[in-house]
DNA sequence: AGAGTAGCCTATCTAGACAT
DNA sequence: ATGTCTAGATAGGCTACTCT
């Protein structure tokens, strides 16, 4: 075989690659031909060769007749431009990340990249898997489906088609508030952000989070230029008069809106280590907000949830 | 003969409605 | 909170065809 040349692994933005496979969006195939293509730029040249990067799709088992529908897309989307060297080999032109996702019409990169085996964005389930890698990014945090439909725009119900497809394993999250059993009354009376309490058995009330969610398809990779993708597309949105209003927050917080004046007051925190929410209490200090949760890890429960302290 | 392609057919997917 | 079902829509495979 001649193909062991060809690299096992990719790295792509889940979140465009989200976005390329709503049906909709007529870039499923050219989306992952440009993801391919990144992958066998190891030099970061900015172009591949056709040819190789069509041996390449095929040793995959992508079909000719694939192939064929595949370069049209990415083409039509403006994720590969054809180029004739004087050796008469033809080149494709590959866009940065930020121009990339500008074409594809995405708001935004996200933050993290992920790395998944080439082969899985092949054949049925592919976009099950590239669900599996944007759960990835998450690193285990809890966050509501909810949540990730709005970030994300895919609705509740395909999330869960997609996770049972990929085999994402779920797992349920519970805090531990600082407050007693015998303030519960007065929490139910007056209401609190906590929602579904209960009294613990240890006398304090506690919260059930949302699920944390788990899969080995991808691996959570570095925040590599995320920040320099999504400049680039803003800059290209903000030329075009397309900028849209952006979340005052990252997304390792949970901004929830005020229904009064629409203003981000309230952000929710889990932190795994006692580093970690140092730093997420130092973020919050500088954001000036009237209210947050922040949690540090605690236990896994013999039940396999698990429990988060509130600080 | 071999490469490329059109069009048909089937498998797969979406997302709402309903059930548990 | 999850699972099941479904109609309608799309993607991908297959085959026969054209062209050189």
């Amino acid at each position: 075989m001649t193909d062991t040349h060809f690299p096992e692994r990719v790295t792509l933005y889940p979140v465009m690659a989200i976005r390329a496979a709503r049906r909709s969006s007529r870039v499923g195939g050219g989306y992952r031909l440009y993801v391919l293509a990144k992958a066998l730029d190891t030099q970061g040249r900015g172009s591949v060769s056709r040819d190789e990067l069509r041996e390449y799709a095929l040793s995959l088992g992508v079909s000719p007749r694939q192939w064929q529908r595949w370069i049209i897309e990415a083409r039509n989307n403006d994720l590969v431009t054809d180029v004739q060297r004087a050796s008469g080999e033809w080149e494709l032109i590959l866009p940065s990340a930020g121009v990339a996702a500008y074409s594809m019409g995405c708001d935004g990169v996200g933050t993290r990249k992920a790395e998944m085996s080439a082969a899985d964005l092949i054949g049925p389930g592919w976009k099950a898997r590239v669900w599996a890698a944007y759960e990835a990014t998450h690193n285990g945090k809890p966050i509501s489906r909810e949540r990730m439909q709005k970030i994300v725009n895919v609705p509740v119900s395909t999330q869960r088609y997609r996770d049972a497809q990929a085999g994402v394993v779920r797992q349920q999250n519970y805090a531990k508030l600082k407050a007693k059993a015998d303030s519960l009354p007065g929490l139910v009376e007056f209401g609190t952000r906590h929602k579904a309490l209960y009294v613990r058995k240890d006398g304090y009330i506690g919260s059930r989070k949302p699920d944390s969610r788990f899969t080995d398809i991808a691996l959570r990779a570095g925040k590599g230029r995320a920040r320099k993708a999504n400049a680039t597309l803003h800059r290209m949105q903000r030329n075009d008069g397309l900028s849209l209003m952006r979340q005052a927050l990252s997304q390792d917080v949970t901004p929830e809106t005020d229904a009064t004046n629409d203003q981000s007051v309230y952000v929710r925190l889990f932190n795994f280590t006692p580093a970690q929410r140092r730093a997420s209490e130092r973020k919050i200090a500088k954001l000036d907000l009237s209210r947050r949760d922040l949690y540090e890890f605690s236990h896994k429960a013999k039940s396999g949830s698990l429990v988060w302290v509130e600080c």
